[in-house]
DNA sequence: CTGATCATGTAATTCGTTACATGATTCC
DNA sequence: GGAATCATGTAACGAATTACATGATCAG
């Protein structure tokens, strides 16, 4: 049996504490989603597939008013995500962008045109480094409180990585202005 | 009826030229696949559809030794096309990474052990923009002889893209050696 | 004649999102 | 009492991959 990169979503964020789905779709709602999303409908039947397994080990606790379900990692899971974490394998990347995709056939558009396609494609890249930057106290305080730094040097890596778009955009933008500037003239 | 996006893969590249379903798969594969990919699958019956639905027409020819199916575009077909490239909305944009997923549950791992996964996943980002550029000369060709420069550009912001990821890894790598060495000493 | 490439398609499966259903608790 | 949030789940749907099936043509 082999699990899904988004089991190991789960079990990552089990080993960072989160113990209910729910606490585990709110975590990777201000953190992996921007690299990996995940929704309830995966993570409710995840897990249970994972007790299934042995990889975690659910619980359902009378006495809790809220009726949740706290989940642990078993050792098992704890040692198949480590396997994942140091295994040799070619890292899984995929991309679906559609602002590029459209970049790619707008040769029939006029230089106005495309680059008004190009300011909304870096609107969006600025959105999201915004939002980004939004996390970023939450993830300095998990590195100075419980020593734990990669989960803000990611976030780093993210803002970069939003800043990387949109200033190709932005140098797209400047481009196509002085072209179409020149022409105009 | 609202298109999905990789319908407008298909409308794009029977813009570019591409006349059959083998053709349209064969320049996906060295073209939009690194930022938005489409397999057979999807390919041969979104063209039934896009037929259905008047976008584009599609002609057995029986004197064709290949049995192969040929398609235009319709008038409706460059219209939607043309309004997809200029519409206003946000572009989607989804990212699913791996590597990146891997180094944000790393804390557990010992330096050595994260800079082997920084090295796996340079690696990969390399070796795509190897890929990508022993692509370079059939873009630079579509944009000397047909005038198309869209492919290019695009083809140069992914090159640029696996560099700067391709990058930070090695910067990533660099600074973890740093810190091993250290404590080592 | 044989393997590579051209060529079209379908079926099964996987992965993931969205919407829905339900209800308790907490804060104002 | 009412809104926000906590909390768990399922069902329907959609998007996409993979594997399979089939067969023609072309280059050596």
């Amino acid at each position: 049996v082999t699990l899904g990169k988004t089991a190991y979503v789960i079990l990552g964020m089990l080993a960072l504490g989160a113990r209910t789905g729910y606490e585990i779709k709110g975590l990777v709602d201000v953190s992996t989603r921007f690299f990996w999303a995940a929704s309830y409908g995966q993570i409710y039947p995840e897990l249970k597939r994972l007790e299934e397994l042995g990889l975690v080990r659910g619980e359902r606790d009378d006495a809790d008013a809220r009726r949740r379900k706290c989940y642990e990692l078993t050792p098992a899971g704890r040692e198949a995500l480590h396997a994942w974490l140091t295994s040799g394998e070619p890292p899984q990347f995929e991309l679906r962008h559609e602002g590029i995709l459209k970049l790619f056939f707008s040769d029939t558009l006029d230089p106005a045109e495309q680059v008004e396609q190009l300011r909304l494609m870096r609107a969006e890249h600025e959105r999201l480094a915004d939002e980004l930057r939004r996390i970023e106290p939450r993830a300095r305080a998990m590195a100075e409180e419980q020593g734990r730094r990669c989960p803000r040097r990611v976030l780093e890596l993210g803002i970069e990585y939003q800043e990387f778009l949109a200033g190709w955009c932005s140098r797209m933008e400047r481009q196509l202005g002085a072209a179409g500037a020149a022409r105009g003239a």
